[in-house]
DNA sequence: GTCTATATACCGATAGAC
DNA sequence: GTCTATCGGTATATAGAC
């Protein structure tokens, strides 16, 4: 920690900072409103090193919007951790993603995808008619929740705690895994 | 319909132009990435005539989102229209707002306050306990399916036919209107 | 009343000094 | 290797010609 760097160590410490910075700047502003600028200040370094590092404002947000996929096994309890997730702080790469989705094709295309596979995941493991609607329904849910909680701080959803919302939504979004009763 | 207009009715019809125009753009790109010239090029006017009628762009956008509430009567019902309307193609001032809630602050307020009051009046229309948080659930799986299927177009929500949505969404959404059976 | 011209302000990206 | 200076572009908003 305190040892000394080399160049190529000091180098790759001040474009983990960029990344970072990036990160909660697009996290914040979405990617229009996010400058080279405001992400070097934030940095604390030269915006053209920013652009040094990372080429151009697209191939900055492409590297901030890398998200790390955690595979799951069993249907239930995956879709608890889900769950939990979508209730804590995002990860910064999540927010940035989510923040620009509506406004930035990029965003969007990534973002779609990654829900496509997540549908088609879900679909595989459930039984019963309708199976893909169902699952579908059960992601665009859980990103609903995620939106209103997160982004568009409901009431009901900010002021209540994590562990009560967990409570009232688990059986609310275990209900469309088996095939409808009616 | 073919009759002469007097100047304040000629007035009146170009600033309606401007608005539905307008209310296009910002459905399309976001607030950000409108612009007021692009916004004039629609409505086949020039740019300072969207100053004049409207102020600023910020003025001309406030205008844009305004949305008009259609109350209901009973519960159960008034879920089964909200969800048919979702389905559809959704009315221009709803796109623009929803559009834009994640990046522009005024427009995340007004979202905020239209989806807090649908919340609170569903709350008390519903019976049991956690009564407010199934209510936000409800509202909240809305939005998310509202996003999946007309700005994400999830392949799993765009390939179906509404009719096969509406019928696997409705016990879905309608699940969580009585308390949990858990 | 309508439009041209422009003031003012940022932006992303680049070139080149040190 | 880092930063200064700047180019070229676009935006909102305004002032004033016709």
């Amino acid at each position: 920690m305190s040892e000394p760097m080399s160049r190529s160590e000091r180098r790759a410490a001040t474009a983990r900072r960029i990344l970072d910075a990036a990160r909660a700047e697009f996290g914040e502003r979405g990617l229009e409103a996010t400058t080279i600028r405001r992400v070097a200040r934030r940095a604390e370094v030269d915006p053209s090193l920013v652009m040094q590092h990372y080429g151009s404002k697209a191939a900055l947000f492409a590297a901030a919007v890398e998200l790390d996929e955690s595979a799951s096994d069993d249907v239930e309890p995956h879709l608890h951790d889900v769950l939990d997730i979508r209730l804590a702080p995002l990860p910064p790469e999540t927010k940035a993603l989510v923040r620009s989705m509506l406004t930035a094709p990029e965003a969007k295309a990534r973002m779609s995808a990654h829900l496509d596979e997540r549908v088609a995941n879900l679909t595989r493991a459930m039984d019963g008619e309708d199976a893909e609607l169902r699952a579908a329904l059960i992601v665009s849910s859980i990103l609903g929740l995620t939106i209103a909680r997160h982004f568009l701080e409901l009431d009901a959803l900010t002021q209540a705690a994590d562990a009560d919302i967990a409570r009232v939504a688990r059986p609310w979004v275990t209900t469309g895994i088996h095939p409808a009763t009616e």
